[in-house]
DNA sequence: TAAATTCCCATTGACGCCCAATTTTGCCCA
DNA sequence: TGGGCAAAATTGGGCGTCAATGGGAATTTA
């Protein structure tokens, strides 16, 4: 699912995932780098609750505990849709994941995340030959 | 939220953070070096007095509680914002966080802080390593 | 008095909000 | 089965508002 970011920096959120978020009532978008990938992360507030409850749980000036918070916060913005369900792809989101003017969509689940596009592919490639290697290695 | 310092050496504090600081109806900033990182940290004063709290209740004799102490105490000045919400950026800032002209804003809750912007990226990259180690590990 | 700081104003630029045009999709009927 | 239509989705762009920026002038400080 990929789209064109258009001449203003804005990419329309395809109906399938914002479907979701009206089922959801997310109005608010908790828009975060990926822990993993280098990808964008898009979920409702209560992702970031989550976050901020696992870290409540230690203590708060431990190192641990700060490095989460600053992953958390220092990696993550709120955002919200244009009434056409356009989102502004900004320097947060072009750097992070090396976006420029197209931007492929993936669903997971509760969330979904923002590629660009050769990234996902190369990515997926990369998984694919691990998969193999692996069954050769058990044959 | 990376802003630029101006040729007077001023940034402006982004509005999302300014409307936290207008809201909770503080004018006076403390500004202080953080505890564990080589960031800024930027308060009202009633999360100076949580910090202390959080401190009385430990050993008052351990070199921690001490250290802290001090920060808090010592290692801080009060500022305010200029009629556009700029904050000037002084050598206290700018030694300690090894800022010069360019400065990231990470709100954490109830505070934020200012970052040189590599520095932030280099202990964000650290952190997720950390993470993606211990669930190796937990493999 | 020179330098730095504060105050003030003008310009720029980004973003939200809106409407119009165009494309795509799903569905019904001949 | 193939059009034809209506609704929905996407796309493009205008415009007003406000944040951000840059810099001049006044004031303070050393």
């Amino acid at each position: 699912m990929t789209k064109k970011v258009d001449a203003k920096g804005r990419v329309s959120v395809p109906s399938a995932f914002r479907t979701v978020l009206t089922r959801l009532d997310i109005r608010d978008l908790y828009v975060f780098q990926d822990f993993v990938f280098p990808a964008i992360s898009i979920a409702g507030p209560e992702v970031l609750e989550r976050f901020e409850r696992h870290i409540d749980q230690g203590d708060p000036f431990s190192p641990d505990a700060n490095k989460m918070s600053l992953l958390i916060h220092g990696g993550g913005v709120f955002m919200k849709l244009d009434g056409e369900g356009r989102l502004a792809v900004t320097d947060f989101i072009r750097d992070f994941a090396g976006i420029t003017n197209q931007v492929t969509f993936v669903g997971r689940g509760d969330y979904f995340q923002l590629w660009e596009p050769s990234a996902l592919t190369r990515m997926q490639d990369e998984t694919r030959r691990e998969r193999m290697e692996q069954s050769v290695r058990s044959t």
